[in-house]
DNA sequence: AAAGCGGGGGG
DNA sequence: CCCCCAGCTTT
């Protein structure tokens, strides 16, 4: 019989124990997380959106501080993208924050105000794909579906000693296919939650804490003792290095002059200080007149070199020359004026900025 | 299937 | 330096 085929009978065999097991563990251990207090969908929906690719420990204040600015589905509805976005600044990943918030009026629109509780109605939402909408439905609505996210692929590629690549969408669908064996009638939104907080708490990249587990009988990584080595991972993209420009612009009331990103772009709607990418062989000062330019149709002059930056981001790496500078003509608040201002010290915090804005403001004492 | 998309924590 | 994190969307 073919291996997956019986893994997934294997699987299927043993998911009562497993979840009796998994399941009184996890009421013992379970940290004590701001939304798992709830029964809001909305709420729990807006976890799982902040959740997607950053822990727990980061999300926890950005959780409390936005259900309290948008207590409320219809909360946030009603609000402007652009406090919505500042309420997720620093987070990252702001391709969440428009879809949560496009997301919202569409539910309020066609919805009624209401999480669907189908999956196909669900997916079709912005920003929700697999995982969210199996955490929603089992978490929310008691739906037996399962909720596979990075901690949930690393314990069942051990439980079940898989070790095909996990960048392998074969792979990916047979550890959905276990996960949908393993979810019980009874519970499955505590099921869901405590396989991924095995993943979080004992079954940790690298070397898993096995003797603490409560599934270790049923481990056939731990029984072949390759659970040190699953899951296996693919290949790994190298991070470029970029090199960028920023001009500090002010006018004769102390005012800086900034620019709103493209909506759809790399931090989408988030605003910025002019400038832009350095092309091969550019100097920065040549670079920050031609991007002000081409992207604002000013004409700057250069002055002073303040500070140079480095952001880390998930695809390149940026070093970040920031001078000040005047600008020479060109009018720069036409035409476009909805996406450019001049902010003053006293208002420019109540815009929303990505992290490497925010620590140029924090060097300058904005 | 691969790339684009942030920021932070930990080894 | 590396890895990973309660992933989704677009190409």
């Amino acid at each position: 019989m073919d291996k997956r085929t019986t893994s997934l009978k294997r699987a299927e065999q043993t998911a009562g124990g497993i979840a009796e097991r998994l399941l009184s563990w996890y009421e013992r251990n379970k940290r004590r997380l701001p939304w798992r207090n709830t029964a809001d969908p909305y709420a729990i929906w807006l976890s799982e959106i902040m959740l997607q690719q950053t822990q727990v420990e980061a999300v926890i204040p950005h959780y409390r501080r936005f259900l309290e600015r948008f207590p409320t589905l219809e909360d946030l509805a009603r609000s402007p993208l652009e406090e919505v976005l500042k309420a997720w600044e620093n987070m990252g990943y702001y391709s969440r924050a428009r879809n949560l918030h496009a997301a919202s009026r569409r539910i309020v629109d066609l919805h009624a105000g209401r999480l669907p509780e189908n999956p196909d109605e669900l997916k079709a939402l912005p920003g929700i794909g697999p995982y969210t909408s199996g955490a929603i439905l089992s978490m929310a609505f008691g739906k037996a579906v399962p909720a596979v996210d990075g901690n949930v692929k690393r314990v069942l590629c051990r439980l079940f000693a898989v070790d095909s690549p996990l960048s392998d969408g074969a792979t990916q669908r047979f550890i959905t296919a276990l996960a949908e064996k393993l979810v019980p009638a009874e519970r499955p939104g505590p099921f869901n939650s405590a396989l991924m907080e095995l993943g979080a708490l004992l079954c940790r990249p690298g070397i898993p804490q096995c003797p603490d587990c409560p599934l270790r009988s049923n481990c056939l990584g731990y029984a072949g003792n390759c659970q040190n080595r699953l899951p296996v991972a693919g290949k790994k993209a190298k991070r470029p290095d970029k090199e960028a420009g920023a001009a500090i612009l002010r006018d004769s009331k102390g005012r800086f002059f900034i620019v709103r990103r493209p909506a759809d772009g790399f931090l989408g709607g988030l605003w910025k200080f002019p400038g832009g990418m350095l092309h091969p062989g550019e100097t920065v000062t040549d670079a920050l007149k031609s991007r002000c330019r081409e992207e604002l149709g000013i004409s700057i002059s250069v002055k002073d070199h303040l500070m140079t930056l480095q952001q880390f981001y998930s695809h390149f790496r940026l070093t970040l020359h920031v001078f000040s500078g005047t600008i020479q003509e060109g009018g720069p608040l036409s035409p476009a004026a909805g996406n450019r201002l001049w902010a003053s010290p006293a208002d420019i915090r109540k815009y929303p900025f990505s992290r490497v804005e925010l620590r140029i403001l924090d060097a300058l004492f904005i």
